[in-house]
DNA sequence: CTAATTGTATTATTTTACTAATACACTTTA
DNA sequence: TAAAGTGTATTAGTAAAATAATACAATTAG
């Protein structure tokens, strides 16, 4: 496990990008429902962490619906949960639809954003 | 003029409100090209900040073509040898950029965004 | 030409976000 | 039930961003 490491002189933020590769993992499937996270504190020494750091991406990702957390016990992917899916949809669609009205406001069409896009993927 | 406020509760950058609400003057038309803004020193009074804070956005905006600066004299909006289009890029780039820090963090990736804008395409 | 008005530059202070150190509390397991 | 392993909470340190204080420089108005 743990396919990923730390980018220490990237601007965003470490557990941030502790946060966005775990969700990585399990958005592609490398990790599954029930499946269990490295403890705290083991993640962090292979990361070179302090384990607060990885404290709080686990937090944030619990709070978000991707894993379970269980004091003394462990972390565990959490899919399962398909009400949170919908609504994380639903999340995505109401902050697409608002950006749609900006973006329509601003004379653009979908070709545009289309365009827009098209750019962003190729520079990731 | 000015019709806005600031929202010293936000967790948005007090200049960065300014920028947000003179571009959206430009934009809505409110504000065109050849008009002059207020006084920094002034418009930090109206709105209760540190004229450097008002400084700093209108740097900010001349940077990014939106006004002219002279020492001296003042600031007016130019929106004149900068392509309307290129001035709206810019905004929907902003907008768009936003939007995609939403997306990710909810776990979507550029392919979810393409799907629910193909949907959104269909449907007009 | 001078004083008032304007933007600019420099430096300091405050605030915020991130990370780290340490101690606490719950579960598991032997 | 004790010890090891787990997440949690509290507090402190650090760095970066935002804001403020002050002085400087150019333009304009009279």
């Amino acid at each position: 496990m743990i396919r990923f490491s730390i980018d220490s002189s990237s601007s965003v933020p470490v557990f941030q990008q502790v946060i966005q590769a775990i969700k990585l993992e399990i958005l592609s499937g490398r990790l599954q429902n029930g499946d269990q996270l490295p403890p705290i504190r083991e993640l962090a020494k292979i990361l070179k962490l302090n384990p607060n750091t990885v404290a709080k991406a686990y937090y944030t990702l619990e709070e978000e619906g991707f894993i379970e957390s269980k004091r003394g016990s462990g972390n565990w992917v959490n899919t399962k949960n398909m009400k949170l899916d919908s609504f994380r949809r639903g999340m995505l669609e109401d902050e697409f639809r608002l950006f749609l009205d900006r973006a329509l406001m601003l004379g653009a069409g979908l070709e545009d954003i289309k365009n827009l896009m098209e750019r962003y993927a190729a520079n990731e």
